[in-house]
DNA sequence: CCTTGACTTAGAGTTAGCTATAACTGTTAG
DNA sequence: CTAACAGTTATAGCTAACTCTAAGTCAAGG
């Protein structure tokens, strides 16, 4: 049922062992499973998790707020309307960077075109 | 002539005089002339400079980079092909990102159309 | 049995980009 | 004249997010 060392998740998830390591020890991944030996095992849904972290981190979100988030995920049903909300602040966030990107994307145009 | 007072340019492009300073330093804005007493008087394009700072920093690019690009732009025509590579790359930079946001805004919906 | 190599932990070090402090100076309102 | 204010420089400090080091453990191959 182990699925991944260390290694291998860091290949498959596109980060070194220490950010996967550092990831845990911020409590961003807990629950981590690990072997006899104190070895880390990646299961098949920590990795989901990561790729989730990876796309939050990537819009933006601080490690402390997905953190937050990871931690209202573990509370169920109690927690769902506050996580959901989280997420729907989020992708206004995502939608407004977005749009920014693309004004700059003009601006940076232009001055290839302006050639000066 | 003088335009903006450190402050006034704070506000007009919504950094701090700190940050203005700081930029200053670390050589992004060259040639900010200084009044009698030493205080800085920022001019009309010295605002619109900060601008594509901003525009350049918001799209990801390094302080570092930035004030590469500023370098070749003071070198004139000399410079001209490398400055406007610089710009195509940093261009095709920008819709990569444009692209991975909107690939990430869909694993946020997602979530939360799951509501799970 | 011994070495090799991938792992472990705790903790130190690094980088980018600010942000704040201290000590000081010149301008202006009362 | 003087107190307050907005600026100055130099330098220290801060946060986020890694990134690395040191010292050690354990399993497998020769």
């Amino acid at each position: 049922m182990s699925l991944y060392t260390i290694s291998q998740a860091s290949a498959e998830v596109d980060l070194t062992p220490y950010t996967l390591r550092y990831y845990e020890k911020e409590g961003l991944l807990p629950g981590v499973k690990k072997d006899s030996a104190g070895r880390r095992n990646y299961q098949a849904d920590d990795i989901q998790r990561i790729g989730f972290i990876k796309c939050l981190k990537g819009t933006g979100m601080s490690l402390k707020q997905i953190k937050e988030y990871g931690s209202l995920y573990a509370q169920g049903k109690k927690k769902f309307e506050e996580r959901n909300a989280m997420l729907e602040s989020h992708k206004a966030k995502i939608l407004l960077e977005i749009k920014t990107q693309k004004k700059y994307l003009k601006m940076v145009e232009a001055k290839i075109q302006m050639k000066n």
